[in-house]
This record gives C-alpha cells, structure tokens and sequence, in this order.
DNA sequence: AACCTGCTCAACCGCACGCTG
DNA sequence: GCAGCGTGCGGTTGAGCAGGT
C-alpha cells in the first residue's frame, strides 16, 4: 500500500514517502517504546525506517501512539470541537486538547467534511429562520457557549455512555467502532486516553508501575505498554490498561496522578 | 456491471517559533 | 544579536472507498 519513492528521487537519503507499512510501524513503536523520542531527526536513523523524522513523528502522533480514540467522533465531541473552534478559530492543536484521545489532524479533517458544511448551511438557512434545534447547529450558532462546561459535559457523558452512537451517518457503517462504547466493558468505561499522560508525563513518575508485567523492562516510563499487547487493537489495550490499572476516569481525563500507593507495589 | 462523483483521512509541505551555541 | 537546527502547527493533497447513476 506504501506508495514507495522513487529510488531516483533523492539518491542521498533515499527515503520513503507515503503510506506507512506494518513494519515500520512496529519498527517506530518498538523504537519509541524502548527509548523514547528525545529527538526526532534521528529516530529514523536509530530506528532503522528510511523516513524524515518530521514523518515518524506524525505517524506517532496521529497513529501509534497509545490512546488514541480510532471510533467516530461522537455529538459530544462535536459541540466542543465547535465550541472551541467558535473561541480559537483554526487553532487544532489546542482545540485537541480539550478531546483526548483526538488528534489535530483528526479533527481538522472532521471539520473540514462535517462541521465546515454543516455550520455554513446553518449560517445559510438563519438568514432566512431562527436557529434550528439541533444540537450542535444550534448551538454553534448561538456562538457563545463555555467550553470548561462542554469539557465537564464530555467527561460526564462518557461516564453515562452517549446513546446516540449515530449521530454522524457514517458511524452505523462502523461496527468495531461502534463497540468502542458498547461492548466489552463491563463498567462501560470508555477505552482512553494514555497519550496525554505519556505527552505530559512526569519524568519522575512511573507511570507503568501500576499495570506492568514484571518482565517488562525496557523504556523507564513506557514499559509494558503496546507491545505486550501485540495481538490487540490499541482501543482494547487501552481498555486492558485502564481495567488493570488503579487509575480511574478521572485520573485519566483530568491527567491527575494515578494513586500509586494502592497500585500494590 | 461499469463508470462517475463525492467523501474520508493519512500523509506531505511549508512556515513560524523556540532553543541553543 | 544572530544563525542554525529541531519541533509544532495549519493548510493542502491525493489514494482509496462508498454510494449513486
């Protein structure tokens, strides 16, 4: 599927462009897993991918990092991106940071083939009638909402499960993702969000502690993360940590600390 | 069945900013 | 103060896919 550079492109460096293949995914994540990634430019080298480390990171950002949220973006989700994007413009990363899990290139394209329409049919049909109803058109177009409250109504509507799993068409289409919320946990905790806690981890707090295998022994703050999980998508590893961990939704969604002293060390 | 069109999203590109020597 | 380098960000592109005709 990689669409390979020509060779003849740049003979120096000779790197690869393009879709990413399984191999140099795993090759990037085992390679960031065991040293992290203290500097990108040499990543690649040390990793042994023949990529820019502009293109190793993105690919760990927006792919393989652990954490990330793969199902649709729910109505939820929506009204914050809106909400934000009425405050902050086109500013993605920030506005991803209010939706873990959610990267900016996530929801730049979200906006790009959602919102964007949507909000401009919206501001179409107001110049003829009020504001619909719905949700997320109405609301955007009421424009000032507050987005500390859409945060506490996001982490509150994860906890009760959002029933309206459809909310954009395309999702019904989407049977794994749609088990993101509604299958295997049995507590219905939703699988997040372990890349804000290793983006912003505290070098001096070990994260893995809590739910590490005792053969793991690698990367000091990443250890027996991914790779113990081979076989399992992430968004089910991230459920097996959250479940074998003493972390709780709020530890995760508000990035406090894990209460490491009942972690049974 | 074949073709067309629109949509999605992964990835690239270029610029801006911050850090360091 | 300046230049070089690395990183982060936002805009854009294009392959693949799905739905429509």
């Amino acid at each position: 599927m990689a669409k390979t550079v020509k060779s003849g492109d740049n003979p120096k460096q000779r790197q690869r462009k393009g879709f990413w293949s399984p191999e140099e995914d795993e090759k990037l994540r085992s390679f960031i897993l065991s040293h992290g990634h203290s500097c990108w430019t040499t990543v690649p080298i040390k990793a042994g991918l023949q990529r820019n480390g502009k293109s190793c990171r993105l690919r760990w950002i927006n792919y393989l990092r652990p954490g990330l949220k793969r199902n649709m973006i729910n109505a939820e989700e929506e009204e914050i991106i809106l909400t934000f994007h009425s405050s902050l413009g086109n500013k993605w990363s920030q506005i991803a940071k209010h939706l873990p899990g959610r990267t900016d290139n996530e929801i730049k394209n979200y906006w790009h083939s959602h919102l964007k329409k949507r909000l401009l049919k919206s501001q179409s049909s107001q110049n003829a009638t009020t504001v619909s109803s719905s949700s997320s058109e109405s609301l955007v177009a009421c424009g000032k909402r507050n987005p500390e409250n859409m945060v506490s109504s996001l982490v509150i509507s994860f906890q009760r499960l959002p029933e309206n799993k459809s909310s954009s068409p395309s999702q019904e289409s989407n049977d794994n993702d749609n088990n993101y919320y509604s299958s295997s946990a049995p507590d219905e905790i939703p699988r997040l969000f372990f890349s804000e806690w290793l983006s912003s981890s505290d070098p001096h707090i070990d994260y893995s502690s809590g739910f590490q295998d005792s053969h793991h022994n690698q990367a000091p703050n990443l250890e027996g993360t991914v790779s113990d999980y081979e076989d399992v998508d992430r968004f089910h590893y991230n459920e097996m940590m959250i479940n074998n961990s003493n972390w709780n939704l709020n530890d995760v969604v508000f990035g406090s600390q894990p209460q490491k002293s009942e972690a049974g060390e």
